[in-house]
Parts: structure tokens; C-alpha cells; sequence
DNA sequence: CATGAATGAGCTTTCATTCAT
DNA sequence: CATGAATGAAAGCTCATTCAT
């Protein structure tokens, strides 16, 4: 986006060099300190994602990541503390992304559609970041409300929204009065819950939710919804 | 609704009564064995939807139950069964309140705000049914999918939907073509998401999502954007 | 002693009895729940008097019991609730001994000796009960202060010896104005340090102080040393 | 006292000075390695003290010398090491303490309240004396034995109990044929035991031992008892 | 001289479940 | 119909110690 200036922060499960690490096993020393704390945060991501916060155990985690259970107290001090940073870890690369974005506010309609395509597509391609999300709110927040480092990654995207609500309304293609945070939950909401909830739903739709048809139709009902729900005169 | 049978089925949670029972101790015989049952299934639905399906330890249920552990297996025979049951059972609920839902397909613009209503005020009364939900999809509708019975609770708001949707059509007042599955989904999502991400939304947005006002604020936006959707002329 | 009823509470290492028990294994099921508590309770006294409280785990205890870990958290919840147990059981034993002596009070110094003489046997003859109070001083006495029954099993030496010291001064041959409690104190300070600094002691003065004429020589120097402490006249 | 020696050894624990060094960071090179070693002397000492052996991690000692793990292997090999050097180091501070005792022989009963009064006063003021010989005679000696510092570091006290006893007996106030290590461990035991046990005893006799009139009552007992024992006409 | 990284074995405790009556 | 007893496996975590520079 044009008004904001990218600098993502780094972020370990982000970096992609890896340098010669390719096969290592715990016990030979040929990796650097970095790497293995890399490689258990990578690991834990997934692995939490994936069984939940309880049904992550330590073990699994460590597997995953080709090191000892050991490392993982050595490093994060405790489950709970390595669950912590998986989530800022989490919260760091979407904010990266959000960054990332580039839109221009003069073009309020097309940006928006590009907003909601990225997080749909965001979303789509990144499922660990929902079941991080719903299992971190099983939790209640308990485990990203002692997080210091948490607030830094207040997501960039309504202010990006709101910016694109106040030029559309400038242009009088918008109406007025249009709270950001309404439309960034609405886009949120109706992204989220279609990954967030397919298992269940197809149990019952008897539809395959994943099918890039199926998610292409639902990306197009957000934007139209979120437009007639925003624009004047929708097309 | 006018146009639907009601025939609420059997439900052993959503039995209140029991009275006479109270300040029963485990030992006594003087309870009947489905009264223990019950006590059960209403002690489960409240642990796994507290602490998810590996968090929901055998012993906690049990002890919130006031039974034995050993009862569990006696009238479950594990765990897991025990969480289809509980799986089952909240679907039921689910399915006898909208069963109960009295609606005028004359009257679609109505009608279709007092469906919204009855989401988010359900979701918003039985936050069990979002984080049971939510575990279920971590662990990718597999235990669902063994139930049997799971089928017959298909939700009859769909059907509704598309009926009050035919007869907008019919009347002028609603585009035509729309899809009922989608105008579910749109609300589904959006007052699911506000309950079920609640607790790290609020983290980021600095806001309580519990308060009335904003509960009645967000309703009032979905009846918007979802007539703002469906509608040829809008208010 | 005469002016004291006898009735020794229960208590499970005390009792000889154990029936079927012989050389019984995990696995089987002959054995009643009473014995597999009780040689629990029996097996974590050796090991925590030899291993002290952190040394003594409880993989030790359950092998010295022929049982399994879990059977301690079946029966005590805890490592420290059973040795909370241990230490009442070993108060209790110590209490039941006490209650069982038989003393004239009519005859002071010949009973005031013969409760010397327990006092050293006990201390001599259970080592464990030494090492065990050893234990829990070393914890600041936490775990006694947690337990509801350890007040019901004061000492009654105290009360034995305040009659001795009453009925000798009423006799005219001890010295009046004597404090029972500092007797005691003598009494079980002499004992207990001979036994419990045995091997740093022995390490100095390079005397084996397990010899049966060590000890009668330092029970001797008791008595002289009591004696001359409360008598008028000494032999 | 006039007939020994005053060279008292020199004692890591015992320098108060390096004042200098406060606030220092390990990481720094600053501080000179002489003073962490010292360091985890004094910290080992305090940590072995109050949890025993066992319960005196490696990381606990570390921690508060202000120091890390690795620290320790080097400088004492191993935990064993340092617990040894920790209990030569505590008997050589008691030795010197022993032998800046200012006594005259020719005064034996008032020199012999002088001893009694320096070892109820040391017990009381360094109970890391008590416990660090607790632990070490629970493990049966079996540190101390392994040192072969240890045995330079033999109490003086005897002798110079022995020397008051003999002059006594030849002023003719004192009984002949007392064993001056017999008296010694009179003196011992009485001072040892009360602060030994202090824990488990004010659970039961339910006084606090610690104020300052309990231990001067218990002195003044004590001198009371051992005067009694050895002189012939006692006041 | 000093230290960050790594480790295997052990710790206490909890897990879901079965045995036996 | 109901239950006390028992259990192997695995959980999260801490232990003293060594590697490698």
C-alpha cells in the first residue's frame, strides 16, 4: 500500500535460507544455535495448529523439528512459553503480510476488492492461522495476554480500510458514516469461518468447501456483500 | 415457523428438572441410571466445550459430574463416544431451536431479520455450541463423522432462508437468484466469529465484545448488510 | 504407666499380621487394597528415612513396595501426601510406644531411669525416626503443619515426666521447681544426637558409636547426668 | 584461649570484604575468578543448607551466585565436589571459631560456661552449621569421609574441655574421672538438638524456640545440667 | 579463562482404560 | 446395576553433566 512503509519485521518461521541444514540429526553438533531454536518454532507452529495446545505435546513438537524434548525447555523455557511465541510469531508474519500490501486509495472500489482477496486468499493459504487462533480463544487469551510484545502487531488492516472508506466517501462512490472495524470484521468474519468451520459444515452441506470453485464463488459473495453493504449505487 | 412441523426431539441437557435429586452423593441408589447419564453428558458438554477434547480430561468430567470415572465407560464406553454423544446432543439443541423459530414467509424482510436475530442471540447464549464446534473442526470432523445419527439434525435454517428468499423474489422485494446456502453462511459467519474470536479480537481492538450495546451494535449491522445484499431497494 | 490408659491407635506399619501377602507381584490380584496401601505406606518409610524427602523418589518407594508408581497417587494423591502420611504414622507409633510404658510414680527415679532407658532404646532401635524428623526440620516442618491429625498425637512423655518430677519433689528427693519440658528436652536431646550425628561424629572422634557398650555407656552418662540435674541429693 | 594458637585458616565464606564488585554482571570479565568461585562457595553453602543434597540443584547454586551451571564443573568437577568442599569449608570456620576462644584453665567453671555459652551461640547464629550436618549424616558420612582436608579440621573443643576438666579436678572442684568427650557431646547435643529440631518441636509444644528469652533459658538450663554433672558441689 | 549449546536419564504426575466382583 | 482397584503409557519438566570452541 502506497501510504504505508514496508519494513517487515523479521521472523523466524518467515526466513526461507536455511543454509545447510538439510538432514541434520540431533546429535551432531553442524548446526548453528539459531537453527535449532528456528527449527522448533517452525515445528510447534505446525504441530500446535494442527493437534491444539494439549494435544501438541512436547514430544511431537521436538520430533517434528529433529531435536530433543530437552531443546525446547533450553530454549522457550516452558510449553507454554514456546506456544506464546508461536502465536507473536503468528501475529508478526500476518502483519508482515498486511504490510505488504499495496493499494491505492484513490481507487477505493478496486482496493477494497484487493484487500478482501488478500485475506481470503491469506486465510486459504494459511489454515494454521486459524486453528492457532481458535485454540489460543479455547484459552480464553490467556497465553497472548502475556505476551510484551503482542501489542506491536495491532493489524495494520483497518486502518488501511478505514483510509479506503474515508477516500471513497470523499469520491461520493461510499457512503458516509461507515465504521472501519464493522467492515474489517465483516470481511474477517466471513473469510475465517468458511475455513474455520469446514469440516463441519461440509458434514452437513455435503459440499467439498476446498475446491477452488467453491472458494473463488465465496470470495465473490464477500466482495459483492462487502460492497453493496459500503457503495451507493452497487453495480 | 408456520411452514414447519414441531416436534422438538428428546434432549437430555436441555432437561431441567431434577430437582429432587439434589445434594445426591455418588453411592446412593436412590438415583436413577439416567440421571447419571444426564449428569454426565451436561458435565462433558460444559468440560470439552471449557477445555477442548484433550483438555477435557475423563476425571474432570466425571468429578463435574459428582460420578466416577468408571460410569464414564460404563454408560459411554470411551471418550470419544462420550464427545459424539455430546456432539449430538448440541446439534439437537441447535436444530429444536430453530424448529421453534415462528416465522410469516409472507413478510420476508421481517422474517429474515428475526432469523438473524435468533443466530446471533443463540450463539450469543450458548457459547458451548462455538467452542465445541471449534474443537470438532481441529480435529477435522472425524468424530462427527462416526455418529450415526448426526445426519438427521441437518439445520433447518437453510431451508427456511431459501423459502423466505423465494418469497422476497416472488414480491419484488429480494434480488433473485440468490443463494440460500450463501445467506447462511454470511450470517452463520459473521455472528460466529464475533463470539468465537472474541478473546484475542479484544486483545487487538482494545474493546469489550460482551457488552449489550456492542452485541446489539454488530446485530444491527448484519441486518444491514445482509438486506443491503438480498435486497433490489434497500432502506 | 499406670495413670495412663492404653489403647495404641492403628496404625499400618505397626501391624505384624499381613496375611496371604508373600512374596506377592504386581499384576496379580490376590492381594487386598488394605496391603498394597499399607506396604506403600511401610516401603516409603525405609526410603524416605534413608533418602531424605527429594532423595527418596517415588520410583524407589513403589519397587521397595513391589507395587507401581501410579498406586501412590491411587492411595495418597502425592509424593507429599505420603510422606505427610509417613509422618503421621511415625508419630503415631512413637505415641503408641509411649502410651505403653509402665511406670510407678511412687518410685521417681527409678522410673525417671527407666524412661531414659526407653528413650535411648526407641532412638537406638528406630533410626528412621531420626533420619525421618531430620527430614521434615530440614523443611521447616511444612509438611506436619499441613496434616489435621499430627496435633492429636502430642507427645505424652512430657506429661509422664512432669508426674515423675511432682511426685519426687513431694518425696523430697528432687530438686522442686523443675520445668518437665526442659527434662524432656535433656532427655531426647542426648538420645537423638548421639544417634543422628553418629557418622559425622564418628568420622572425628574415630569411636564406633553403634556399639552395644557405646550406647550403654552413653545411656549411663544420661542417667548420671538427669539424675544429678534434678536430684537434691545424687547418688 | 590462652593456651592454643590463633591461625585461623583462611575461608571463602568467611570474607565479608569485595565490596568493590557489587553489581557485577556475569559475562563481564572483571571480576577476578577467585571471586566466583567464591561465590558459588557461599551460595552452595546457603542453597545445600536450606534444600539439603538432593534438593540443592546445580541451577539453583548457580543462580544465586549470579553465576551459570558450567561454572560449577569447573570449577569444583563436579556437585559432589563442591558439597565436599562446602562441608570443609563450614568445619574449618567452626575450627577457627573455636580457636579465637579466649579461655582461662585456671578459672575451669567459669571457662566452662564460657564454652557452653560459645557453642549455644554458634549453633544458633550459623544454623547452616546444623542442617549442612543433618544432610551430610542422612548420606552416612560418606562426603566427609571422601575429604582429606577433614581431618586437620578436628574440633579443638575436646581438648580444651579435657584441659578444664583436669584443672577442675586438681582445684578439687570438678568430679574426677569425668570423660571430657562425654561432656563435650553434653554441650553438643543440648545445643545441637534445640535448634536441630526446632521445627517439629513448636509444632507440638506449640512455643516459639526462636525468642530470645527461650534461648537464654535453654543456656542457662544447660549450664545449670552441666555444672550439676561435673562439680562436685554444685550451687 | 570462560562459556553457550546440547543431552540422556530421570523426575513427579496425569492420561484413558480395564480388571474383577 | 454399579463400583473400588489396578495399570501401562505418556505427559510436562528437571536433573547433573559433557561437548566444542
Amino acid at each position: 500500500m502506497a501510504t504505508l512503509s514496508r519494513q517487515p519485521a523479521a521472523s523466524a518461521t518467515a526466513r526461507v535460507s536455511d543454509k545447510k541444514s538439510a538432514a541434520r540429526r540431533p546429535g551432531t553438533r553442524e548446526q548453528s544455535a539459531q537453527t535449532t531454536r528456528d527449527n522448533i518454532l517452525r515445528a510447534a507452529t505446525k504441530v500446535f495448529a494442527r493437534y491444539g495446545y494439549e494435544g501438541g505435546s512436547v514430544e511431537k513438537i521436538s520430533q517434528a523439528a529433529k531435536s530433543v524434548d530437552r531443546m525446547i525447555y533450553y530454549y522457550f523455557g516452558s510449553k507454554e512459553g514456546l506456544f506464546i511465541e508461536v502465536l507473536e510469531d503468528m501475529y508478526r508474519r500476518m502483519n508482515d503480510a498486511e504490510l505488504a500490501l499495496v493499494l491505492d486509495p484513490e481507487q477505493p472500489v478496486a482496493s477494497l476488492k484487493g484487500v478482501i482477496d488478500f485475506v481470503v486468499s491469506y486465510y486459504s493459504k494459511n489454515p494454521e492461522f486459524i486453528t492457532l487462533l481458535n485454540t489460543e480463544n479455547l484459552h480464553r487469551g490467556k497465553h497472548i495476554s502475556k505476551s510484551k510484545r503482542a501489542r506491536d502487531y495491532s493489524s495494520p488492516a483497518i486502518a488501511i480500510i478505514r483510509l479506503l472508506l474515508e477516500s471513497g466517501a470523499r469520491q461520493g462512490v461510499f457512503r458516509s458514516g461507515m465504521v472501519a472495524r464493522d467492515v474489517y470484521l465483516l470481511i474477517a468474519a466471513t473469510a475465517y469461518f468458511y475455513n474455520s468451520n469446514r469440516h463441519t459444515l461440509s458434514a452437513f452441506l455435503g459440499e467439498d468447501l476446498k475446491a477452488p470453485e467453491a472458494i473463488a464463488h465465496w470470495r465473490d459473495f464477500i466482495i459483492t456483500t462487502v460492497l453493496r453493504t459500503v457503495m451507493i449505487k452497487p453495480p
